[in-house]
DNA sequence: ACTGGCTGTTACATTTCGTTATATTTCAGA
DNA sequence: TCTGAAATATAACGAAATGTAACAGCCAGT
């Protein structure tokens, strides 16, 4: 079982957060637990999750809301748990775009299989909610991430492979932050690697004015790579 | 509420039939109902409903296998609709690839909201057969997929044959999301296959301006293809 | 049988990307 | 400051992935 989707467990409980946590991990997910709606919100937006399990009975604001805010962005799949059996609020929070409603007490073998089978059913749904569609500008650059074509500052036109791209697209979603080669490389290819150096080279020929003597990306000797400039997007 | 989707619903009890399709076509649906497993298998063969609802007991061949049959299929949405309230049987349910289960006695309302937030998750899923009727725009082309007929920006006609067509249509009803050669090719042909590839070159000579470097479909190198544009259907 | 269109296969050209080898840089310690 | 080991840069190479023209089989309509 190796899934390895990121699931997000939000309740003010944290023995029911520990439960479900524990019985999803088992069966091959990565989850986080949160015990506010602030928090969560947070976490959601700097790495959306492919699944949230929320309780409506949040301290710090109503978790209709926080459902309906999420089915608004249409991509992350969203389950309600709730101590209230009630039909309109099933039908209130399935309406507003949940995608199901599971009544404590439950068993949690039971919510394993409902999580199942509603991310294998996002699974071939809807756009990927990772893929950046929006132009990055910086250090008189403009990316274009869904063409992955590169424009620079006077006018010239060149084409980043999907390899250099996805290095890029991380560096620019964390500018000015030091980033190792692990961060970089994702899940992919074996750990001694120096194939990281390669791509980065390969980009920075693409990007830098002087490959030379890098400005925008700058090496942080030991440790990794850093974007310096600042990036804004622009839809 | 003009959803106008078919749904079936497969029950010994009449009474149980008459009520879902009472409820549901409240909601706008159209339902037919069907008392034995071999009635249905032939209507979805004939006409593929957006959506299942299966009660495990029939009298003429088992449920489960009946469910099994359809998710392999996995463009129909399947709902068991069960007297029995065994965890056991639900995991067995959803894991076989069913979508929700739910217990009788059940309240009518509930079911349809349910059922209303399957579809809406079906909605922009699954490789279509070849159902879709909505004209699509994307990039500045049309493509009506009923007449296989792409008209270009500047009112250049062509057709598209039917293996082409398919192609496009999953590309269409994914866009922005990175999709496997496998995806792509459904469950059609042999595991290795450079087929695909010809065909997408295919494509490409009929919808991009310069094949040689395409725009509106891109390679993600050791991966597969993505279509870059958004799409908008219009009825 | 003949024809024309569709489709998969094959063969070869091209691109991508990781590996290797070598040059260069960094930095701790003398 | 100097020195050497470790880290990084990048050119060059080759394996694997992809693009596509050309060919061949199949099928429906003549």
């Amino acid at each position: 079982m190796n899934n390895n989707k990121m699931i997000y467990v939000i309740d003010d409980e944290k023995d029911i957060c520990q439960m479900v946590s524990l019985e999803l991990e088992q069966f091959g997910y990565s989850v986080r637990s949160f015990t506010t709606g602030a928090q969560a919100c947070h976490a959601i937006r700097t790495r959306p999750p492919a699944l949230c399990i929320i309780d409506l009975g949040l301290p710090d604001m109503d978790g209709m809301e926080l459902v309906k805010q999420l089915c608004d962005k249409h991509s992350v799949g969203v389950m309600i748990l709730s101590g209230r059996n009630s039909v309109p609020d099933k039908v209130l929070g399935l309406e507003l775009g949940a995608d199901d409603y599971i009544v404590k007490p439950f068993i949690p073998r039971e919510l394993v299989a409902r999580v199942n089978s509603l991310l294998r059913r996002l699974e071939n749904s809807g756009p990927d909610p990772k893929t950046e569609t929006r132009t990055a500008q910086f250090a008189n650059l403009r990316y274009d991430p869904k063409t992955l074509t590169l424009i620079t500052g006077d006018g010239k036109q060149s084409e980043l492979s999907s390899a250099e791209h996805v290095l890029l697209i991380r560096l620019l979603k964390a500018p000015k932050t030091i980033l190792s080669r692990d961060q970089l490389m994702g899940e992919t290819t074996g750990p001694f690697d120096r194939s990281i150096d390669v791509r980065m080279s390969r980009v920075r020929k693409k990007i830098e004015q002087d490959p030379k003597n890098p400005e925008i990306i700058k090496t942080i000797y030991g440790v990794g790579y850093i974007l310096t400039t600042d990036v804004s997007w622009t839809p």
